[in-house]
DNA sequence: AAAATAATCGACACAGTGTTGCATTTCTTC
DNA sequence: GAAGAAATGCAACACTGTGTCGATTATTTT
């Protein structure tokens, strides 16, 4: 990963501060949580958080980023490729990602949520299902486009429902993506009889 | 309606107001949208602005109520029914509700809109279609509740595609509601079979 | 035309912001 | 372990937007 080696403190405060928005982000809205009540509900001087980062949106900027990557890193290890059977593995993998930051990932998306964030999150791993759909199926994008918006935000669905159920008691990341996959697979096969199975 | 008369002088400022937010809801986020900003862009005394409302944030909420109750309208008039071809009819008339006021759905359902606001509407509109479903698949519940998140999450999906278009190119409301009766009965059909058509 | 009410204007205390200089604590490095 | 480096804590500063108020002006209602 990165090899810079990070100052302990530096780590600690970071770390702290993040864990404070995700809490705030639970009880209030972006806009109304301020530096002052940050850096108060985790014993930080307000100075310090100004060493950090200049602004609170700025803050959650650097904290959506690095839960981009993350997702990034996923897609980065499958290649873009036509809608398959395949193609579950892949989607497994990315709901693994979003059960290892669930606490970050309810606050982002949920009803005090970023739709910016949720919109990154769609493009980046949407753009590479089209690319493969587009291979796939090269003379009907003017029904695909509709049917890959449905899926997409389909998807965006089930997981907001999935992460803010209590983490014990909710279905495993497997499961979920066997239930998204088999939705995908049929609103494919009926724009795109075609489709092998 | 409500038979109160209205000052002129009020709804002319509330509607100076409502549309000044609107315009800076398309360049930025709510949070960033302060009074005196408002009140400076549509040429209105601030303590004027204060004479209606607390703040932008109750501002907002009054707007997004006056658009819930429009949609309201539209549920109240169709009763809760199993999905079936008629049920698209009472699609296109959301389709038209949200066309008429494309320029507040597209900010309130954009990269810097309200995702609370986003889910009202998903709950207003979605809880009706779950009696009927309930009432039509009365022993499949388990597997029903993820289609029909599937399914509402992705008419949102389609619905923020078509709103962000130029009005003249885009689409129709009709042919928007066919197309998401269409991903709608494919899903339905795959896990519930016993479907009528 | 008179009465009622809305909008404007200027002023106020107040909150949170972002910055700075300096003391204190903690970590890194040798 | 000691010295130097770097992060944190602390107090004070000017600044911006907030929310409220009383008085004046403009518009609407009756």
């Amino acid at each position: 990963m990165t090899g810079q080696k990070v100052d302990k403190r530096v780590a600690r405060t970071k770390t702290r501060l993040k864990e404070g928005l995700a809490d705030l982000m639970t009880q209030k809205s972006i806009q109304e949580i301020t530096v002052k009540e940050l850096v108060a509900h985790v014993h930080i001087n307000r100075s310090t958080f100004y060493l950090h980062y200049s602004d609170i949106s700025n803050m959650l900027e650097s904290v959506k980023q690095e839960l981009i990557e993350e997702i990034a890193e996923v897609m980065e290890s499958y290649p873009p490729e036509p809608f398959s059977e395949q193609s579950v593995l892949f989607m497994k993998d990315i709901f693994f990602s979003l059960g290892r930051n669930r606490k970050l990932y309810r606050s982002l998306m949920g009803e005090n949520g970023d739709p910016a964030f949720v919109q990154k999150v769609e493009d980046l791993v949407g753009e590479k299902c089209l690319t493969g759909l587009k291979r796939q199926f090269p003379n009907e994008m003017s029904v695909l486009k509709y049917s890959y918006r449905f899926c997409l935000s389909g998807c965006v669905g089930l997981i907001r429902y999935w992460l803010q159920k209590d983490p014990e008691e909710s279905e495993t990341p497997e499961e979920m993506a066997d239930i998204a996959f088999r939705f995908i697979m049929c609103v494919i096969r009926d724009t795109h009889p075609r489709v092998r199975r």
